[in-house]
DNA sequence: GTAACTGCAAAATATTTGCATCCTT
DNA sequence: AAGGATGCAAATATTTTGCAGTTAC
């Protein structure tokens, strides 16, 4: 629960993440800092960031951890809940800037819901 | 792509899914079959029974997969799109007989949705 | 008989944990 | 100085693969 600190890998994480509008995979971080920086750094700092509401996180079609930057939720409370897209061409997931209305559910308490959506992106439908 | 044969392990695993209104996660089938059945035939069944129509698959909170029975499915075409809920309290997971109306994605081509809700169900809600 | 199925061991993949050391404040 | 952050190795957990042997049709 300490103060995140301003460090080498935070920053090269976040910086990344400026920079890159889409999702990205953990997966895909650990190749990119491959002898930068140590996977569990990695898993850490996201997770960190996660919980200082700077990124949000959600589970790719294969059960891969993906991380976005967060628009508008603030530490310990992610509360926008848009859908993502993931493109089962290039394999690259975003966030969509939509909300769904969802209906009430009788008989169960919904704290939170996710809206995976798989199909063809917008670059992979002209090629 | 051959046709599905009636061994054991078939009997074994779509018995159990006769008998349980809820989705199943795979790691629990195989605890459940332990002595039984190899975790690798488990695996394989299931996504042969998936294949065949009979069974449906989505990936819970954690990223395991879970399987339920398909409703209205045929072989290699699962158009039964409901939403999954699993509860935080006795983690167990259900389909939900809704049908939620999807937006148009502008230059997007959706071809698959998955909606998975996180609450409490109406068992945990009452103790 | 033959294609499909099974079990076992091992590999592959993603993530977590323990611990000693280093860095930020 | 002290609590947080890092790297490395090893452990977990889930799923996949290869292959030899067995079974259903």
């Amino acid at each position: 629960m300490g103060i995140i600190r301003k460090t080498k890998s935070v920053a090269l994480l976040l910086d990344v993440f400026e920079k890159e509008s889409k999702a990205i995979a953990t997966t895909d971080l650990i190749k990119r800092f491959d002898t930068v920086l140590n996977k569990t750094t990695i898993y850490r700092v996201l997770e960190k960031l996660e919980e200082d509401g700077i990124l949000h996180s959600f589970l790719g079609f294969n059960g891969i951890k993906w991380y976005a930057k967060c628009k508008q939720c603030v530490k310990d409370n992610h509360t926008d809940t848009h859908p993502h897209f993931q493109c089962t061409s290039c394999g690259k997931a975003e966030c969509l800037d939509v909300t769904i209305a969802l209906p009430e559910f009788p008989d169960r308490e919904v704290v939170f819901s996710q809206l995976l959506l798989k199909g063809k992106c917008n670059t992979c439908l002209a090629n």
